[in-house]
DNA sequence: AAAATTTACGGTAACGTTTACGGTATCGTT
DNA sequence: AACGATACCGTAAACGTTACCGTAAATTTT
């Protein structure tokens, strides 16, 4: 009832373990005659080698990488590990899942259980407020490869795969001048996120690029840790938009999440999307195509994103020191929330 | 610069290496000074216990947990994921995940790769076609506790999750009954899927109770394998159906993806709902509250069904060949969909 | 026919731990 | 003074596997 081992297959054939192994990793020095006997016996007691036992004796580490997301359930992060799955699949390595919760510590702690328990490499994307110097540096100078997926860390010098989400804020702001909105808004996330950060800076270039000014009040920084709080922080930054004298007449918003809360307003308010109110979001969720009017938000590749951090990790595992780092490039979704012409 | 081992901390110390184990995991019969020395020097060193070499020598698998579900980035499956997740951080242990993207020769592949890794146990929403002869008996005759999430299997005598979808699927037809439907049509999927057939015959059951009488033709069973199949298949079901001389007034759609194209069909078509066409879902998807009008739906509370899939895997595998089964009921959400009072 | 080579296998050690067991020193008891 | 108890530590075996070395027999070469 035991797992069959090979002890058991050599005392079955009277035969040394030395020579079964050879058997079953099909190496030389073995007569065709016992090897396939010892093949058959294998199967008949469906045997399995145990790989904490060949690892541990090989010296190298399982083949699992770690991955850490900041939430499972939103699409963006389940299509990147998507693509992780995909490829990793591809190169025979398992994957173990751990979510930081936007949490730091918890991030620090999955990091650390993942190196304790041996993994072959992490790929992270690190929460909103994850601390580079606690969290990454302590695993970094393991041999470990790391990859840093979707944000960016100051003057991390390692692997990463992110979006260039300057250009992707750039890109939607610009399509909103383009179409004749003159008074837009954004409602942003902390600067103290590279992402934040990023497509504030892309949403501010393009207003200026353009001459169009802009209201020190319309730009509104909010927080939140799920769909359902970003909607409710993106309907209460509506709010704090249309109680202002100079109301806008666009929003760029910094994900899909905060746009269903400006609908939600908007549909309350009798404002009228694209008519009164033109909306970019972020990230293309799956609920974007179907909130009406259809929103146009910015298509960030997760999917891709995923492959090739994995490819990455691959590659930095095999080579000696060697750093890979792109930066994807996102593309703007036109749809109806944002065709005021 | 190697991971530091037990021995490099006896050497250090001029201790043997029992004692370094010893004074590790706070046994007794060992000094607290040598013992304080020791810890010392096991931070210093940065020591962590190799997990194969323990796991081993104790001869008991290791805490990881291999989880497989046809595929990740869906909110039903993420959101089952979650629940799986946060039990088993509480618990230690570790999470693989693995897609089978409906397909059960991946799915049979999985979990031979996992049985072969050395999981404690396996948590497995099986794809669509999945063949439990193939595919859960090659397992559940090793120890590896098995918990079977979601959809059920005939004769299947083991652990397992899943949902009430005769009730659900009652429920939401029940309910378009009472608002005055009467030629409620169902969009629903193959009958060799325990949920398919489930809820097609809670339909029936629900119509035959109350009297109302139905076509033949108005049962449309489709087949697909993500979100954009889904789409495409109700909106090809809803055409189908509106081609009839005897159209419906209601549609009972097996998930909220069809329940999607069914929409974007009576759009184009003007076709009103909840006037002219009733609709219920299935599975409250993220988007169907952002629909327009908001789409009824049945809440499956997948994290629910992820946390106690967990919790019988533990306590399967803590109990001696004890079995355990629960069957979750769902909830009808009703929203403006299906409204027709 | 002797020497050289090849074939086919076994024995041993090792990967990094844990643990059963045994041993020594110290101390208290009678 | 002799003995038992206790505290502390080391030795060795074991978990299942593979790498390395050795060797007898079989085969080829000279």
């Amino acid at each position: 009832m035991q797992r069959a081992k090979l002890s058991d297959i050599a005392k079955a054939l009277n035969v040394s373990v030395t020579t079964v192994s050879r058997a079953l990793n099909n190496k030389s020095d073995i007569n065709i005659n016992t090897k396939n006997a010892i093949l058959d016996m294998a199967n008949q007691l469906n045997y399995k080698p145990n790989n904490l036992a060949v690892s541990l004796r090989k010296n190298d580490s399982l083949k699992v990488i770690g991955v850490i997301i900041p939430m499972i359930n939103h699409a963006f992060f389940s299509d990147l590990l998507q693509g992780i799955m995909a490829k990793a699949r591809e190169f025979n390595y398992f994957v173990l899942v751990g979510e930081s919760e936007h949490s730091a510590t918890k991030e620090k702690q999955l990091l650390d259980e993942y190196s304790d328990f041996g993994v072959s490499g992490v790929l992270l994307a690190p929460a909103k407020h994850s601390d580079f110097s606690q969290n990454v540096l302590s695993i970094i100078h393991t041999r470990t490869p790391v990859v840093v997926m979707d944000r960016m860390y100051d003057n991390y010098h390692g692997n990463y795969v992110n979006n260039n989400d300057f250009d992707g804020a750039y890109q939607a702001t610009e399509h909103l001048i383009q179409q004749g909105y003159r008074k837009i808004a954004h409602i942003g996330s902390s600067d103290s996120w590279s992402i934040g950060h990023e497509r504030k800076e892309g949403y501010l270039s393009a207003l200026s690029k353009y001459g169009v000014d802009y209201d020190e009040n319309h730009i509104i920084i909010c927080d939140y840790n799920n769909k359902e709080e970003g909607t409710e922080e993106g309907y209460r930054a509506a709010h704090r938009l249309f109680a202002l004298k100079n109301p806008p007449d666009a929003i760029f918003s910094v994900t899909d999440d905060i746009a269903t809360g400006i609908y939600k307003y908007a549909k309350e308010h009798q404002i009228r999307i694209p008519q009164d109110l033109g909306i970019v979001g972020y990230s293309n969720a799956d609920l974007s195509r179907f909130l009406n009017p259809p929103l146009s938000t910015v298509e960030q590749n997760p999917v891709k994103m995923g492959q090739l951090s994995f490819d990455y990790f691959y590659k930095a595992l095999n080579s000696n020191g060697k750093v890979y780092q792109t930066t994807l490039e996102p593309q703007l979704l036109i749809r109806e929330s944002s065709k005021k012409q």
